[in-house]
DNA sequence: ATCATTTTTTGTCAAATGGCAAACGATTTC
DNA sequence: GAAATCGTTTGCCATTTGACAAAAAATGAT
């Protein structure tokens, strides 16, 4: 609970009280490696906030080939956007790719905390343009570079991730087969 | 002028008098082809909503080669969100490259009305987060997909601004060479 | 420990794309 | 209207990457 507090103060001031308002709405989310946290199709109903594991969002385009669009690490906010504010069926799965504790907060809980908590709603905006600035910024390389150098920025991006997930989920966030992952790793080395 | 609050209107209400207070703060600013918006290195101190013409967002990466970002057509806002939200120095080139007609605030006037009229914040809020999902959404099938699938995404997605551009920045955007795109559209006819 | 399953590596070949340079076409400038 | 400039197309060849299949390695279950 720490790290989520810790997070929310790096985007602005919140006194004692409004922070045990969020803290008492939280609650812990343990997911299996390969369970999904929210699915294509349905309606997305909460808020969550990493404490252990990784994610990622996927989907699958129309060649039926599965699309890691990004990876969520530990201390991030987990929750798809387009589906949780407008209320309609998201268009991806977001699926532990580890085991995860993750902190939870349902749509519910979290409108009343956006009711309740002058300021708030600042902070959550400024969390979430953060993270989607950072998404566009880390995508956007990959798609002028060649293989081996998106690999070695996937690196740089995220060099928690490497070894805790299978080199497939890498492969398809880099838009390249594993075949050519696997020789682009052995290259490199 | 009615475009930015049509375009407004859609995400929220406003009543007249405090439409009026946006519309008074508003100026025109007419950008010739390949003028800056706003420049690498400076501090963004403006919010444009482009009337007419299109901009595009480009970065050199290390190897010094232009990488065009994303292209903003007609009735959108146009903002440096990183530098403007922190007033740090940008690394991104704003740039128009068709004649374009902008509205203008100032970073000053801009705050004054997020300060005043109740609401606003959000309707802002609103409006950047859907700008940010769109730009993820769009640049993410870029990664995974061939330069021809590429290609006629880019023609879904910016169905307007094919023939108004030079293909060199189609290019940069797609991630693959000019001679390949030309090659690529002879191919499709 | 053994077997079954999953993940990764490797081989072979074909297709896609890039690098480079030249030609061609359109547009602007004087 | 000629020259210069800019944008696009094309040719040639080298390199990268993908498709497919099989082998090897790692992981998990009994």
């Amino acid at each position: 609970m720490k790290e989520l507090i810790a997070y929310i103060l790096q985007f602005g001031n919140l006194n004692q009280h409004q922070i045990d308002l969020i803290s008492k709405k939280a609650t812990l989310l343990a997911l299996r490696k390969d369970e999904y946290f929210s699915e294509a199709g349905k309606i997305a109903q909460q808020v969550g906030f990493t404490l252990d594991g990784i994610v990622r969002v996927c989907y699958y385009n129309n060649k039926g080939e599965e699309i890691t669009k990004y990876f969520i690490e530990e201390n991030n906010l987990v929750v798809d956007l387009e589906s949780f504010d407008n209320q309609i069926p998201s268009s991806a799965y977001v699926q532990a790719i580890t085991d995860c504790k993750i902190l939870l907060f349902s749509r519910k809980d979290w409108n009343e905390l956006l009711d309740t908590i002058i300021g708030w709603d600042t902070i959550v905006h400024k969390i979430i343009s953060k993270a989607l600035r950072q998404k566009v910024d880390r995508r956007s390389p990959l798609v002028s570079e060649d293989a081996t150098t998106r690999y070695l920025k996937f690196l740089e991006i995220y060099p928690n991730v490497v070894n805790r997930i299978p080199l497939s989920y890498i492969a398809s966030y880099l838009g390249i087969t594993q075949s050519s992952l696997s020789r682009i790793r052995k290259n490199i080395s």
